[in-house]
DNA sequence: AGCACGCCGACT
DNA sequence: GTCGGCGTGCTC
C-alpha cells in the first residue's frame, strides 16, 4: 500500500499554504497541503487548521506556494471548506492595507470582517434552528446524531460535536447544517433586529351609517369606556387620517385594556405597521422618483462631471434639500452600467423606513448589512454580494468588508457622524476613509455627503483633493428655521432671565408646549457643576487619578471625574481650610435640568447625557419617548442631536453658545462649532416652523453671524485658517498612543521612551507625553502620547515603523510589564 | 487570542 | 510542604 502511494503521488506537487488565523498574531502561518487537497486550494478560501495544542480554527488562504518551510515542520491543514473563495483577491488586499494603516493584525481584520458563521472554531457554540422545523428524515446519521443531541442539550460547542461523532473534522458538516437551516451559531452578543412597530387601530368597516348608531348606543349602555373611544377614533380619523394607539388611548382617555377589548370584540381593527425612528432627508417628497429640481439637476450633473477627474466628491446639502435623491440618481445609474453599490449609513439612521423605500425603488436587488441582524442574515448577504445577485448594499460601517464583485460606487451618507469610527476591538477603522481606499481598489467612486461635513472632508474639498458639490436650498419649499441670538449679558441686565434662561428662550418654550410641540435643550457639559471651589482658600477637588478638577453630580452627591471615572464624596466643608463656604462654579446639564423641572413644573423633562444613557438601550428608549412624546423637553449633550430630527421638535434652545466656541481641549470640542450649524440648521420640519435660539454673551461672535447667515463656506474657511494656527489642527494625522501600566513610575518611564524614540526622528512633531494627563482606570494607569502628522505617507510610515520598533521591544525587553494599546490612527 | 510553563505568596 | 496567582512566550 505505501508503495502504491508513494508511486502514485511521486508526480505530484507538495504544496504549502499561507493562511491567516482570525487571532492577533502578527504574522501568517504555512500549512502543508495533503496530496488529496492539492485542487481543492485556492486564494481565499476556508481551510481547517490546527493551530496550537488542540484547538482548531477556520483560516483564509493567503497565499500558496511550493516552498516548505526551512526552520520547522508545517503541519497537514485538515480540510478546505469552500467550492469557490469566499474572500476575494481585492478583500485581502484591503484587509492588508487595513491591518498596516490602523497597525493591528490580519487576524483582526478578519474578526471583524468575517460573520462568524464563517469562521467557526473549536469553540464556536452551535444551537438549533429554532426557526426552523426539523424534517428528521432527510437527515444522515451523523446529522441526526447532532440534531438529538442538541435537543438534549441546547448548545454544544464545534469540539463537543466532534468527540460526540468521534471525529476530528465536523466543520464541513456543520458548514453544510448551517447552509440547510438545521443549525445556528449562539449568539449572545447579537439581539436579533426587530424593526419598531405603532400599533394603528381602525374602525371594523362593517359599521356604517345605521349600523354605526346602533352599535354606538348599545356601547353607551352598556360599555361608556368603548363608546368614548369610538367616538374618539371618530374625532381623529376626520379626513381619512390613520389613528394610532397611543394618541387613541390619550383621546379618549381610556386604557389600552379598553381598546383591547373592542378589538377582541371585531367592532375596532389594529394593525401593526413598521415605522421609523427618525425622518430622513426627502421625506417631505413622498415618491423619490419625483422631478429634480433646477438646483438638484445642476448639482447632480455637476457630480458626474467632477467624477470624471477626482475619485471622491462631497456634497454638502442642508437638511431637506434632497441629498436622497441625487444619491438614488446615481445609484441607479451605477447599476444601469452593471457595477454594485455600497450605501453607506450611520448604525443610528439605518431604520426599516429607508430601507423598505430603497427596498421599494431597487426591488430584490439591495441588500441590507445591519450589526443588529443575525449571523444567518449577514451569511446571506454575504453570499449574495460574492455571487452578484445584491447590486446593492445599504449598510453601516462593517459592510464596507463586504466581497463586492465590482463596486462602482459608494455614497457616504451623514459623512461626518463618528460612529464611522470603530472605537474599541481593533481594527480602529473608520469606514468613511476606508470606503475610500477599497474603493480605490475598484476604480469606483466616492460621494460623501452631509448637511455640516466633518472638518477634514471639507479641508480636502477646499485642497482640491475631493470634489465638492453644494444643495443650497430646501426641497419642496420647507421653511428654514428661524434663528434668534439672545444676549444673555442684557437680560441679566434686565433682569429678565430666570436661571439660565433667558425670557425669549422661555417664551418660546412656553409656546411650543402650548402648541403640543417639543423643545430640546442643548448644553455641552454634563453633570451639576464642573469646578467647586472654596470662596476663602479657593481650594478645587482635584481627581486622585487625572490632572483635572472634579465635576459635581448632584444625582450621586458625589464628585466625578471625567476623565477615569473616579468619584468621591462632596465635601460640605473645604477639606483645606475647613470653611463651609463652598461655590459651585459653572453649570451641566444636571443644573439645567434641575431648575427647568422648578421653573416649569408641569413639562415632561428628560435628560440625556453619558450619565443617563450607560444603562443598556437608555439612549433608544429616550429616543422612542421623543418620538411617542412621551415628553416635552430634552435637556442634553452632543448626543442630543441624534433627536434634531424628529417632526414636532420645533424649538431648539442652546443654553451657552460661548462653552460651544472655545477649545480647552480640541479633541472634546473637536465638532463644536459644527455642533451649532448643525443644530440650527435641522428644527422644525413637514411644514412646521422651527426655531433656534441661541444664548450667548457674545452675539457678534463671528461663528454665530456666520451660522445665522447660513455661511458654510466662510465658516469653514476661518474654521481651518484659525486651526491651522493651533496646536493641534485637525488636518494633520494624529497617532494616538495610550500605554497601559499598573506602575506609575514604569508608566512614565516607558512613555518617556516612546516619546524619545519618536522625536528623535520628529522632533515636535511628537506632543506629549506629557499630554494630555495620566488616568487610572481598573488599576492601570494610561497615558497618551500624540503625534501629529503632515498628510504624507512617508512619515505616517516612518512613525509606524518606529511604533512597530518600540512595541517590540516593550515586549521583549525588562522595560515591558505594561503594554503599549494598540495605536489608534486618525487621518483627522 | 488561548494555553502551558514558571516563579513567588498564603494555605491545608 | 503545596495550591494558585498572573507574567511570559509560543503557536506553522
Amino acid at each position: 500500500m505505501l508503495e502504491f502511494a508513494e508511486t502514485y503521488n511521486a508526480g505530484r506537487k507538495t504544496l504549502f499554504v499561507d493562511v491567516i488565523l482570525p487571532l492577533a498574531i502578527a504574522k501568517n502561518y504555512t500549512y502543508r497541503v495533503p496530496f488529496e487537497l492539492n485542487d481543492a486550494v485556492a486564494i481565499g478560501k476556508r481551510v481547517v487548521v490546527q493551530f496550537g495544542k488542540s484547538k482548531l480554527y477556520t483560516a483564509i488562504i493567503a497565499g500558496i506556494s511550493e516552498h516548505a518551510p526551512e526552520k520547522y515542520e508545517a503541519k497537514y491543514l485538515m480540510d478546505v471548506l469552500d467550492e469557490q473563495p469566499v474572500v476575494t483577491d481585492v478583500q485581502l488586499g484591503f484587509w492588508q492595507w487595513m491591518a498596516n494603516y490602523y497597525l493591528c493584525n490580519t487576524g483582526e481584520v478578519m474578526n471583524a470582517a468575517l460573520p462568524s458563521a464563517l469562521k467557526l472554531a473549536s469553540e464556536t457554540k452551535i444551537v438549533l434552528n429554532k426557526d426552523y422545523e426539523i424534517d428528521r428524515s432527510g437527515l444522515n446519521d451523523k446529522e441526526y446524531l447532532i440534531v438529538d443531541a442538541l435537543d438534549i442539550q441546547p448548545e454544544l460547542t464545534v469540539s463537543d460535536i466532534a468527540k460526540l461523532l468521534g471525529q476530528k473534522t465536523v466543520m464541513p458538516i456543520l458548514k453544510i447544517m448551517f447552509e440547510k437551516n438545521l443549525i445556528m451559531i449562539s449568539e449572545t452578543v447579537n439581539e436579533r433586529y426587530k424593526p419598531r412597530k405603532r400599533t394603528y387601530i381602525k374602525l371594523n368597516p362593517i359599521y356604517q351609517h345605521d349600523q354605526m348608531r346602533e352599535l354606538f348606543e348599545i356601547l353607551e349602555k352598556r360599555a361608556p369606556k368603548q363608546a368614548d373611544v369610538v367616538l374618539a377614533y371618530l374625532n381623529l380619523s376626520r379626513g381619512g387620517k390613520k389613528v394610532s394607539k397611543p394618541d387613541l388611548i390619550e383621546a379618549s382617555g381610556a386604557s389600552s385594556a379598553v381598546i383591547k377589548a373592542l378589538v377582541e370584540k371585531e367592532i375596532m381593527i389594529a394593525e401593526d405597521v413598521n415605522v421609523s425612528r427618525l425622518f430622513f432627508e426627502g421625506d417631505n417628497d413622498p415618491e423619490l422618483t419625483a422631478v429634480l429640481s433646477d438646483e438638484q439637476e445642476n448639482v447632480l450633473a455637476s457630480i458626474r462631471e467632477q467624477f470624471e477627474q477626482k475619485d471622491v466628491v462631497l456634497l454638502h446639502g442642508i437638511t431637506s434639500s434632497g441629498k436622497t435623491q441625487l444619491y438614488i440618481k446615481l445609484i441607479e445609474e451605477m447599476i444601469a452600467s452593471g457595477r454594485q453599490v455600497l450605501y453607506l449609513l450611520p448604525e443610528i439612521a439605518l431604520t426599516t423606513h429607508i430601507i423598505e423605500r430603497l427596498r421599494r425603488y431597487f426591488g430584490e436587488s439591495i441588500g441590507v448589512y445591519h450589526s443588529r441582524f443575525n449571523d444567518q442574515e449577514r451569511v446571506e448577504v454575504w453570499q449574495k454580494v460574492l455571487d452578484g445577485s445584491y447590486k446593492i448594499v445599504l449598510g453601516a460601517r462593517s459592510s464596507v468588508f463586504l466581497p463586492f464583485a465590482d463596486l462602482g460606487l459608494i455614497v457616504v451618507d451623514e459623512e461626518h457622524e463618528t460612529s464611522y469610527k470603530q472605537f474599541d476591538p481593533a481594527p480602529r477603522y473608520n469606514a468613511r476613509d476606508a470606503a475610500i481606499y477599497l474603493s480605490a481598489l475598484y476604480q469606483g467612486k466616492v460621494l460623501l455627503g452631509s448637511a455640516t461635513p466633518s472638518i477634514e472632508s471639507y479641508y480636502n474639498a477646499q485642497n482640491g483633493k475631493f470634489g465638492f458639490a453644494e444643495l443650497k436650498t430646501r426641497y419642496g419649499g420647507v421653511e428654514m428655521p428661524q434663528i434668534e441670538v439672545v444676549n444673555i449679558a442684557e437680560e441679566l441686565k434686565k433682569k429678565t432671565m430666570q436661571s439660565h434662561f433667558t425670557s425669549v428662550l422661555m417664551d418660546d418654550m412656553k409656546q411650543a408646549i402650548e402648541r403640543k410641540e417639543q423643545i430640546i435643550l442643548f448644553q455641552n457639559r454634563r453633570g451639576y457643576a464642573p469646578v467647586m471651589m472654596c470662596k476663602t482658600c479657593a481650594f478645587t477637588p482635584k481627581c486622585i487619578n487625572c490632572d483635572v478638577s472634579l465635576t459635581f453630580h448632584k444625582s450621586s452627591g458625589k464628585m466625578h471625574c471625567h476623565y477615569c471615572g473616579y468619584k468621591e464624596d462632596s465635601p460640605t466643608t473645604c477639606p483645606a481650610c475647613g470653611s463651609a463656604h463652598l461655590e459651585y462654579k459653572g453649570f451641566g446639564t444636571e443644573k439645567v435640568e434641575d431648575e427647568l423641572t422648578v421653573l416649569m413644573p408641569e413639562a415632561r423633562i428628560m435628560r440625556m447625557d453619558l450619565d443617563t444613557t450607560r444603562a443598556k438601550n437608555a439612549f433608544q428608549n429616550i429616543m422612542n419617548d421623543l418620538e411617542e412624546k412621551r415628553l416635552d423637553i430634552l435637556v442634553g449633550t452632543q448626543m442630543v442631536a441624534k433627536g434634531l430630527d424628529f417632526a414636532d421638535v420645533t424649538v431648539i434652545g442652546i443654553i451657552n453658545a460661548d462653552s460651544l466656541l472655545k477649545y480647552p481641549d480640541f479633541r472634546a470640542n473637536e465638532r463644536s462649532f459644527q455642533m451649532l450649524a448643525q443644530v440650527s440648521g435641522r428644527a422644525g420640519r413637514r411644514g412646521k416652523q422651527g426655531k433656534v435660539v441661541i444664548q450667548t454673551y457674545d452675539p457678534s461672535h463671528r461663528v454665530i453671524q456666520q451660522v445665522i447667515d447660513n455661511d458654510y463656506a466662510a465658516l469653514y474657511k476661518n474654521e481651518i485658517d484659525e486651526r491651522k494656527s493651533f496646536k493641534y489642527p485637525p488636518f494633520y494625522r494624529l497617532i494616538q498612543l495610550d500605554i497601559k501600566h499598573k506602575d506609575p513610575d514604569m508608566l512614565y518611564q516607558q512613555a518617556e521612551f516612546l516619546g524619545t524614540e519618536l522625536r528623535k526622528h520628529f522632533g515636535d512633531r511628537v506632543i506629549g507625553p506629557e499630554y494630555p494627563l495620566v488616568s487610572r482606570i481598573r488599576n492601570f494607569y494610561i497615558k497618551t502620547i500624540m503625534l501629529k502628522f503632515e498628510r504624507d505617507a512617508d512619515s505616517l510610515n516612518k512613525a509606524k515603523d518606529i511604533i512597530r520598533a518600540v512595541l517590540l521591544q516593550f515586549q521583549t525587553t525588562k522595560l515591558s510589564k505594561g503594554s503599549l494599546v494598540q495605536p489608534d490612527v486618525d487621518p483627522y
